[in-house]
RNA sequence: GGCGGUGUAGCUCAGUUGGUUAGAGCACACGGUUCAUACCCGUGGCGUCACUGGUUCGAAUCCAGUCACCGCUACCA
């Protein structure tokens, strides 16, 4: 029984470059999210895809001797693949060139067309003949003559009187996005990222323009053809497309899911989401999505990664080094998912050897070698009494801290609570010494009440870091004799204690996380 | 310039509505243990909680100011 839609969204990547870690960090956020929910009962969905509009990617293509198209689906499998190999299980895959979308985005503006939202008018802009960059009106400076110059260079700038496209009356919408913000104080995360947009809006609205002529790769205005849907007015309704507006394949569904869940996206593009994007659905008669998370940026040595700075480091080396649930584990635990997140080399190795290898995977390697040892490789029957144990009191409170933290989208957090019954589950068998019981026969109820205890708690552990780690639990589970946990809808349930049946096989395995030398390590990020 | 944020152990960070000797993980030192991936367990040192002043019986926690770093201040896909 489901407990209804739960839908999520990756922004659509722009095509011309592949995925890197910056992209492949809010990607797997959603999908550790989604996967939670999918485990929480819920039917969720996750949508990611490719942004391919607009005058840079047909000059890439021309540059490279293909139609803008085919550069385009040239680029989709260098996205896919880096998603599977993340084991990103997105449900759909939007590419603004699909004709599905383009319905989308017709059906929309020629919505917004009629309801009179739209305009026809010409964006005044200045132009700086030295940095070659347009700048509005109120980023330029005076001189003393009273003269408008470049804020960078401080020569005179050029008014540019723009080509004529569509406006959206975004202004009339100032008052219905405040108001909006005050009543939905959760609607932007985290708070700072709210504070900004709110202070954003209330420093005033301009229209947008939604319109380019001067190019037309994109997607044709229906009530002026020359006109192609510029930017934001194409991409942002992506979610939309996602959700199955106007889709006579998916009768029924985007009334369902509208308004959908969350908007996952870096805080570079929160105004987007935030501002145009709710202004829009408020002149088109929908709900507005009900949250937008703005996560921070990956830096290296306190600096925002950039290519420029020799920082070609991608998804697929450090899988190559990490394997992808370390990978996953490192970006969601160690890195405030709302804050800016120092990243290196040192750091990863550190996280992989203290928490999985050593707490973690050390943990299942010597609870299932003792199962092995001293019941001959099958879960022992525990006798009731061994019901009231630590572990089972920790266990007991997982799935609620556990679940504020994923809905607070707090990962690190999560991660944390799991990681603490691991740890506690060391002690415990650092306690009990099952070894030293194991000596004694008069001791045998004693020691299969221990084994069996500390093998459900790693049968929880693995349930709970599923949503992190698919296939190092998805195998821990394998090994207790166990379906597949990715597959579990009752992540509550299957959190009580005492589920794992007397008599199951377990296969002791190879370490799920061997440790790592830093000095083996032939990748700088630097 | 305007608005906002951050500044806590070597490192990454927690610190609820102000309350006894300021915490966690990692790193480091010493000791123990052996089921386990040289792992696990125990013990320990380390901080004028950016600075200055104020409110208070009492502040990392509230107020004012100073310094440092950072973010936002719309048409870039």
């Amino acid at each position: 029984m489901s407990k209804g839609p739960f839908t999520i969204s990756t922004p659509i990547y722009y095509v011309n470059a592949a995925p890197h870690l910056g992209t492949a960090y809010t990607t797997v956020g959603a999908d550790t999210l989604a996967r939670f929910k999918r485990m929480d009962g819920y039917d969720a969905l996750l949508m990611t895809g490719m942004d391919e509009h607009g005058q840079k990617v047909a000059d890439t293509a021309a540059a490279k001797g293909m139609s803008p198209q085919e550069w385009c689906d040239s680029m989709e499998p260098a996205f896919r693949e880096v998603w599977d190999l993340l084991d990103i299980r997105y449900d759909e895959f939007i590419r603004t060139t699909q004709p599905r979308h383009a319905r989308t985005v017709q059906k929309f503006w020629n919505d917004l067309y009629e309801k009179g939202w739209l305009y026809k008018g010409r964006y005044e802009g200045w132009y700086c003949v030295h940095e070659e960059t347009y700048y509005a009106e109120s980023d330029l400076e005076k001189n003393e003559d009273g003269v408008f110059v470049c804020p960078e260079c401080h020569r005179p700038v050029q008014k540019s009187s723009g080509e004529e496209n569509w406006f959206f009356k975004m202004s009339a919408f100032q008052d219905q996005l405040l108001a909006f913000y005050d009543e939905h104080p959760d609607y932007i995360q985290p708070v700072t990222r709210r504070n900004e947009v709110v202070n954003f809006v209330k420093s005033g609205l301009k229209d947008l323009s939604i319109s380019r002529s001067t190019f037309d790769w994109g997607v044709p205005l229906p009530f002026d053809e020359g006109h192609v849907a510029y930017v934001w007015a194409d991409a942002l309704l992506c979610y939309f497309t996602g959700c199955g507006y106007a889709d006579p394949n998916r009768e029924g569904e985007f009334e369902q899911r509208w308004p959908m869940d969350y908007h996952f996206v870096g805080k570079d593009i929160v105004r987007f989401h935030c501002v145009i994007w709710p202004a829009m659905l408020m002149a088109a008669g929908y709900p507005v999505t009900q949250k937008v998370f703005g996560h921070g940026f990956l830096l290296t040595k306190g600096e925002k990664m950039s290519k420029s700075k020799g920082n070609g480091v991608m998804p697929k080396d450090l899988v190559r080094i990490f394997g992808v649930d370390a990978y996953r584990y490192y970006f969601m635990s160690d890195v405030q998912f709302g804050h800016d997140g120092n990243i290196s080399m040192e750091r990863m190795v550190q996280v992989y050897n203290a928490d999985l290898a050593n707490t973690w995977g050390n943990l299942v390697s010597r609870v299932f070698n003792m199962t092995g040892k001293y019941f001959d490789g099958k879960v022992p029957q525990a006798p009731a009494a061994a019901a009231e144990n630590p572990l089972a009191a920790i266990a007991a409170d997982l799935y609620r801290t556990y679940t504020k933290a994923m809905n607070e989208v707090d990962f690190t957090a999560a991660a944390a609570a799991v990681q603490k019954l691991a740890g506690a589950a060391n002690h415990y068998v650092e306690d009990a010494a099952p070894w030293n019981l194991a000596k004694d026969p008069a001791k045998a109820d004693e020691l299969a009440a221990v084994i069996y205890n500390a093998l459900e708690a790693c049968r929880i552990i693995a349930l709970f870091f599923a949503p992190f780690m698919p296939n190092t639990s998805a195998e821990t589970w394998r090994r207790l004799g166990l379906g597949d946990v990715n597959e579990i809808t009752d992540i509550e349930g299957e959190a009580a204690w005492g589920k794992l049946p007397a008599g199951n096989p377990v296969e002791k395995g190879d370490p799920l996380f061997p440790r790592l030398n830093l000095d083996d390590i032939d990748l700088n990020m630097d």
